[in-house]
DNA sequence: AACATAGACAACCGCCAGTCA
DNA sequence: GTGACTGGCGGTTGTCTATGT
């Protein structure tokens, strides 16, 4: 038997939260606190999974979130701490008040990333895109025109 | 003006670790 | 010791908006 999944999918809402459902929320952590959440949605009269609440919650309705963009100063900080914890989201978080794990990691894909990549720099490894890049390129270049001078027998 | 494409971000899904009976 | 349950996390997807053609 497997586990039990943590709502009744059938009975509960999906998609984007309305204006009423987050009052609701809002008003039921600042009436009761964040307490269990699987037993929330039911306790505030919310058709939603408890995690669906919590993450409400956390990345949109908590009242210190910072919101709005994000300065040069934090930008530089998370690519720091991104080469330094890797994608481990909710540690660089803790070290931005005011941001969440899920605006980082989204800020990091759509923004950051490219503004790396157009410095030249691997986001990933956080080495210059040239070092890396030719090291993946020499072996697999080499394998492929090793493998087309045995094929073809010509080398141009 | 209409459509296509890209970018931004909210939300969901599945997995894992910690806790408790 | 073991299995169920919960909270938390990271990856991914869906949707809305802006911009280009």
């Amino acid at each position: 038997m497997g586990r039990s999944p943590c709502c009744e999918k059938a009975h509960t809402n999906k998609g984007a939260w309305t204006r009423e459902e987050d009052e609701r929320l809002v008003a039921y952590i600042q009436a009761h606190g964040e307490g269990c959440w699987r037993s929330l949605p039911k306790s505030a009269g919310l058709l939603r999974c408890g995690k669906s609440c919590r993450l409400r919650w956390i990345n949109y309705l908590r009242p210190d979130l910072k919101r709005g963009n994000f300065t040069e100063k934090e930008d530089e900080l998370i690519i720091k701490l991104h080469s330094l914890f890797g994608n481990k989201w909710s540690l660089i978080a803790g070290r931005l008040p005011g941001r969440t794990d899920n605006e980082i990691k989204n800020y990091w894909n759509t923004r950051i990333k490219r503004k790396l990549l157009s410095r030249g720099v691997d986001p990933l490894t956080h080495r210059p895109i040239n070092e890396s890049a030719i090291d993946d390129m020499t072996t697999s270049l080499g394998a492929v025109l090793e493998e087309e001078e045995i094929t073809s027998g010509i080398w141009v």
